[in-house]
Formats: C-alpha cells, sequence, structure tokens
DNA sequence: GTCATTTAAAAAATCTATGATTTTGACAAA
DNA sequence: TTTGTCAAAATCATAGATTTTTTAAATGAC
C-alpha cells in the first residue's frame, strides 16, 4: 500500500540523504567543480543532487565544521575563497604535522607498516599521471598519492594527528585541482616519492622528513608560479 | 522612531537557533553534564533548550564534525565515550602539537605577543580555583587558563595549528571535568604556568616545551590516579 | 545630474509541523 | 539460551509557514 516506491533498488547501506548530498558535495568542493567564493543556494544544491533542503543543510553544517564551506548565520552558505596567503600557510603547517607523524611512525616502526608503506608505493608508481592538457581526470592518481602519505603517517600512534593531517591533505588536493597545475612533467613523481620511501625504510628520520618537507616545498613553489602566470 | 542606533561593530553577525544550541550543547558537554555514552535525543534536547528538531540536527551535525559528538547514520547521536587510552593519545598529541606551536611562537615573537602572554598570566594568577569539593564552580578558571594557553600559541603563524590545538583543549577540558579533579591542592598552579612564561619571555626554546610538557604530563598522571581510584 | 537614503517587493534562509521508514526492545516459542 | 514476530519509539525527509536578507526602484538633497 505504499504509494511511494523505494526509489533506489540497491541494498539501503546505513547511509542517509544527508550522508550522500555530504560526499557529492565534499567532493565537488575539492574537485573545484564548485568555485572558490560562490554561494551554495539550498534550493539550488537540492536540485543538483536531488535531496530535499534539510539534508542539504545539514550536509552544509558538517562541512563547515571542517572547514570546507564558509557558513554565515541568516546569510547562508559559500565554498571558501583561496589565496595565496592561505596556501603558504597551509604547506607549512602540513610541513610540521606530517614531518612530526613520519618521525614518530619511523620510531615505532613495525613490520606491517613497512610492507603497507611499499605496497602503497607500488601502487602509485603504477598510476599514471594524466596532465589537464590532455583533459584527463588525474583522481585516480590523487588517491593513490594520498594513500601514499597516509600509509607513511598511520604509525604515528595518533588519531588525532592523523585527522588533522587529512583535513589539511584535503584542502591541499583542492589548491591543486584549482590551479590545475600542469607542472608534472617538471618534476619526477617516482624519484621524489622513492626518495621519502628509501629514508623511510632506512630508519633515517632527518633524511624521510628533510624529503618529505622537499617535495612539498617543490609543490608550493609550481603553485605560486601557477599563480604569477594567471596574474599576468 | 529612531531606535535604530546600533555601533558600527559587528552585532552584524546575528545567531540562529541552530547556533545557540550548537553554543549550549557544546558547553554541557564540555561540563560533564550530558555524560559521555548518552543518547542525545533529538525531541529531548529540542525540549532542553526549547528548539524545534531541525536547529537541534544541525547543532548536532556541526558537533559531530569536531568530535564533541558520535552520529551514527540511522542510529542517533551520542556523547562521545572517554578511556584513558583516548586521554593518554589525546595528551600526547597536544604535547607535540603545542610545543611545535610555542617553539614557532618563541621564534617569530613580537613586542605585542609578549605583552599578551604577561597580560593573560596575570589574569589566570588573580583567578582562583574552584575545588569540586566544595562545590566550586571552575568554569572562571578554565577560561583564563586556556586564555593563556592560547596566548602562548596565538604567535605561531598558524590558524590551522591554532585551531587543531583549541579543538584539543576542549576534549581536554571535558575530561578534566569530568573526572572533577579534585588534586589541584596537590600543585602550585601558579609556580608551573610562571616557569613556562618565564622561559618563553626568555626565549629559552628548549626550556619552554619542557615545561609546558611537564604540565601536561602531570595533568594526566593526576587524572590517571583519578581513575584508578574510581575504578577500585 | 549624481549620490545617498528610504521604501517596497522578491528571494532566500530558517524554522515548524507532519508523515514515513528504520531501529529497538519486549515477549513468546522452540 | 536462542530465534522470530510485533509494537513502540526514534530518526529521517518533505512541505509549508515565518523571518531575514537582498534587490531595485523611488524619493530627496546637494
Amino acid at each position: 500500500m505504499n504509494a511511494k516506491s523505494p526509489p533506489i533498488d540497491a541494498v539501503r547501506d546505513k547511509t542517509t540523504s544527508a550522508t550522500i548530498v555530504y560526499q557529492q558535495l565534499r567532493q565537488d568542493i575539492l574537485k573545484g567543480y564548485l568555485k572558490p567564493g560562490q554561494k551554495l543556494q539550498i534550493e539550488a544544491i537540492g536540485a543538483r543532487y536531488d535531496a530535499g533542503a534539510n539534508p542539504v543543510r545539514e550536509a552544509l553544517n558538517r562541512l563547515s565544521s571542517e572547514r570546507l564551506v564558509d557558513r554565515k548565520d541568516q546569510r547562508g552558505f559559500f565554498v571558501p575563497p583561496i589565496s595565496l596567503a592561505e596556501l603558504r600557510e597551509l604547506v607549512k603547517t602540513r610541513c610540521w604535522m606530517e614531518s612530526k607523524a613520519l618521525e614518530e611512525s619511523i620510531l615505532n616502526r613495525t613490520r606491517k607498516w613497512e610492507d603497507d608503506v611499499v605496497l602503497a608505493f607500488h601502487h602509485l608508481s603504477r598510476t599514471p599521471i594524466r596532465l589537464p592538457e590532455e583533459g584527463g581526470d588525474n583522481s585516480e592518481w590523487e588517491v593513490q598519492h594520498r594513500a601514499f602519505h597516509n600509509a607513511l603517517l598511520a604509525g604515528c600512534g595518533s588519531s588525532w594527528l592523523i585527522g588533522f593531517c587529512n583535513e589539511m591533505m584535503d584542502h591541499a588536493e583542492r589548491y591543486r585541482y584549482i590551479s590545475m597545475v600542469s607542472s608534472y612533467p617538471r618534476r619526477d613523481s617516482y624519484l621524489e616519492h622513492k626518495l621519502i620511501m628509501d629514508a623511510t625504510l632506512d630508519g633515517n628520520v632527518e633524511q624521510a622528513k628533510e624529503q618529505l618537507v622537499a617535495q612539498y616545498m617543490l609543490t608550493l613553489k609550481l603553485l605560486e608560479e601557477q599563480a604569477d602566470k594567471l596574474r599576468v
């Protein structure tokens, strides 16, 4: 007697409509489909993801606590703006915290953790980088890249630190997608990550941290140049 | 008719019902009025703060992204449980991150920042500690205590790091309130904080970090003893 | 004529109320 | 003790009502 047929025939996961909107909206912000500074109207988002105002609102409220949307009481929600100053602060903080996490991981290292790092590196090295010039979707590489860096942190012994680093990875990813940094040819992704992994497996804490920071600083430099070009 | 005369300053930020519930609920969780593990029923919370289901849900969703409530899809919201293991991880991470922040603050130190630290210490030293045995409300001391530690971090140059540290301060505060640690007579709060401040103003990075960590480890030790007593 | 202020209409956000789906807990039977 | 069914309760979602903000035009002053 239910005139309302279940809209989804797939086996009902324990996800709610709000969670689905949350995940999709999050992806669209990270990948730059929604532009920085853009207003996020409840109704428009509801139409985009086929959901009501209430689930949309819940998703937006969750994202606002992760700094992935700006919330202004009585005035709505917005995609956070970007700026070079913000990016520099972000990279600086990532260097501090991921260095610390990597250091702790190395100090506590176990066989299992080392295996995970090796495997993550292997998968990353097998994933080709798709350049924006070719209209390529590089999201698969982003996934593997992130998995590798997460493997490095995984042994640090603090879910707090891991969570914070992941929050910052989200934002760094957004900057990369928005800038569509086409400078990958100018760097050797394989070598960069191999240097980090080798120092890590050697138990050389200082070297590993140095290589990690070097990689992030290089990415920052390329993004800064990209921004300069766009400004001119 | 000219009742409209609000100064230019920012009363611009009008609060919504969801924000009010958010703030009150947050306080009640931090102060332990809502017990760890307890279920947070939408209707009950709505009655408690005189609000509808919708604002309550939005507040809960915001808090869930700060780890101040656990959210389980289709099953509701809960006050996060507490455990010694969790507390140890929290304190460990605080030591890492606040040490780093303090180090950076000292390296970048300015006259203004030093003045703020001195002032915050002065206010803290003037605020009496109200012991739970006397049924005292110690929240004023908690406010000043937090302000002092925030003053130390304020110069680190990373709003990310400051934000993360504050998120962890919230959780540490909850553990203190819940444990109602009555061990304050056994420590000299004034001296402990003075040692941190003196080393800080001297520009002695190592000493300052050491004192900061020592204070957090002592608090952890007292909380652990408290937990032991409760277990017996 | 240009600029600032006021007023009114439209749009958007927020909240309330109601109905539907899912989970939970009790109770009975094997 | 375990399993299965059913009723009660809670979450989730929709739709409509109520502020609040925004937009735009109109008025008035310089």
